[in-house]
RNA sequence: UCCAAAGUAGCUCAAUGGUAGAGCAGUCGGCUGUUAACCGACGGGUUGUAGGUUCGAGUCCUACCUUUGGAGCCA
């Protein structure tokens, strides 16, 4: 017999002779001459009520079904007298697949994330993280539709490189060489004798390979993990992430600030339309105010102003930060905040940025000070979205490089995208986890991720 | 890495420097078309670790560990 998915048996719009439903046990409540159980099988929030009949002969089992339990139950879908759902299941066989006992850390109440945490491979058997992990498999679904519709290749970066896309972060080292018993050379380690004859570390970003294709396909972009040896322990950072990483041919600044917006509220969008059920969850234990900040982005343009003016506006605010303003510094949380939440109140996008803040790549603007690189900036989050317009000019490219002190023989392959057919081109980065916080209001990245890599941990 | 807070039962939390407690979970029993059911009983603790102050420390002090929040770096 077929199994039928709770979410289809809920849906249902007659009831059923016979169906062949498979869970796991969330709570059980006894009469004296039945038993409820409620089952969940992962394919939404909502559970299969069950009755359990003390006639059926497999009720002599019902002292093993426990919160956690495996079941397989055949029995009839009829409507269900309570009123709590409309249909419900009236077992005729049970079979235990797999016991749970006392020891079963899940309970029927609610736990705090910091302990589900330390479970991260029962978490899922939770409704949030539940609902957090179809959302999040929802939103990849979104992702590679949005650039599909619009002709976009999606490419496969390499996730081992011997290329560091400087200004990056650190890297963590990828070697086969015996820690302990290093091939040395008068310099320290020999990593000729390495691997791949090289070092070679996880990428930090798929973007110089993105643009390579870009300079064959025209659109492409790239979808997948990223790695970052940063000493950061915030609520915002993992060692391991996912990006999206767009990169457009014939394309300039503007054109890169069109799709990143038109992308973001794409994505929001998709949520809203699609996961009614996973939002309403997030709304009433997560954020009380999510779906008022999913709607602030969605409906509003997002204000577009230059890197100066935005100094400008913090300087004459009157108000005091904690990190000075001033132009040629980076804009900290703590203004970026300023300028969403309390000045325009959307988002707002920044471009134009002073050259020296920003990585040999980004396109130099004629004023001769600034690079045509912008950010997205949103409400709680700060910056979701950064990209730019890529340095096309072989010669500008070159000097760049030397002035951040880069080796241009180890990029030659890069610069050759400018000897050949050069063509103005732009591109962006969005952090796939930063999203998916914005999206359902949790505070913690490390709720958003399956299993979270972070200093001092990668367990599972 | 820096700043701040916290760590007590399986979970969530109480406890003026003076006998460590509750709710939930668990076990046992009862009751009811129940729905994070309800009622009763029972079991459950080296108060993060190591020192110190004190007649006496969960409580005060020091160090360390862990977690959380914020910052920097960034996505």
């Amino acid at each position: 017999m077929q199994r039928t998915l709770v979410k289809n048996a809920l849906r249902s719009d007659s009831d059923c002779e016979s169906i062949l439903i498979q869970g796991w046990i969330r709570t059980r409540r006894d009469s004296k001459d039945f038993s409820f159980l409620a089952i969940n099988d992962g394919s939404c929030l909502k559970n299969l009520q069950v009755i359990v009949d003390a006639t059926l002969p497999d009720y002599t089992k019902i002292d093993q079904l426990t919160t956690g339990a495996s079941v397989s139950i055949e029995g009839k879908l009829i409507a269900s007298q309570g009123k709590e759902q409309k249909w419900e299941l009236a077992a005729r066989k049970i079979d235990i697949l797999g016991i749970a006992d006392h020891t079963y850390p899940l309970q029927k109440k609610g736990h705090t994330s910091e302990y589900l945490r330390e479970i991260a491979h029962l978490r899922p058997r939770s409704n949030l993280f539940g609902c957090l992990f179809r959302v999040r498999s929802r939103l990849a679904y979104a992702i590679h539709t949005f650039f599909q519709e619009r002709d976009f290749v999606y490419i496969h970066t390499p996730i081992i490189t011997s290329s560091d896309c400087e200004g990056a972060g650190e890297l963590f080292r990828v070697t086969t060489l015996d820690p302990s018993k290093p091939e040395a050379s008068k310099d320290g380690i020999d990593f000729s004798k390495d691997f791949f004859g090289k070092p070679t570390y996880l990428t930090v970003s798929g973007q110089l390979e993105a643009e390579i294709f870009a300079c064959a396909l025209s659109n492409v972009y790239t979808f997948g993990p990223t790695f970052r040896a940063e000493n950061s322990n915030t609520s915002r950072h993992a060692s391991e992430f996912w990006m999206i990483e767009p990169e457009m041919a014939f394309c300039d600044l503007n054109g890169d600030m069109d799709l990143a917006e038109e992308f973001v509220k794409y994505l929001i969008r998709d949520f809203l339309n699609h996961c009614q059920e996973d939002l309403e969850l997030f709304a009433k234990f997560v954020d009380k105010e999510l779906l008022k900040r999913l709607e602030f982005v969605v409906d509003r343009e997002f204000k577009r102003i230059p890197y100066a003016e935005a100094i400008d506006i913090l300087r004459e605010s009157g108000k005091t930060f904690e990190y000075p303003v001033q132009h040629g510094a980076n804009l900290q949380s703590e203004h970026e905040r300023f300028l969403t939440e309390e000045h325009f109140k959307c988002p707002v996008t920044v471009f134009d940025y002073p050259r020296e803040i920003k990585p040999f790549y980004m396109r130099a603007n004629d004023d001769g000070t600034t690079a045509a690189a912008m950010d997205v900036l949103v409400p709680r989050i700060g910056e979701i979205v950064g990209g730019s317009q890529r340095e096309e000019r072989l010669d500008v490219l070159a000097n760049n490089m030397k002035e951040h002190n880069l080796n241009l023989d180890t990029y030659w392959w890069y610069l050759d995208l400018r000897r050949y057919g050069s063509v103005p081109h732009s591109g962006f980065g969005l952090g796939f986890e930063r999203m998916l916080m914005f999206i359902t209001g949790v505070a913690n990245i490390r709720d958003i991720i399956p299993f979270p890599r972070t200093p001092g941990h990668a367990e599972f």
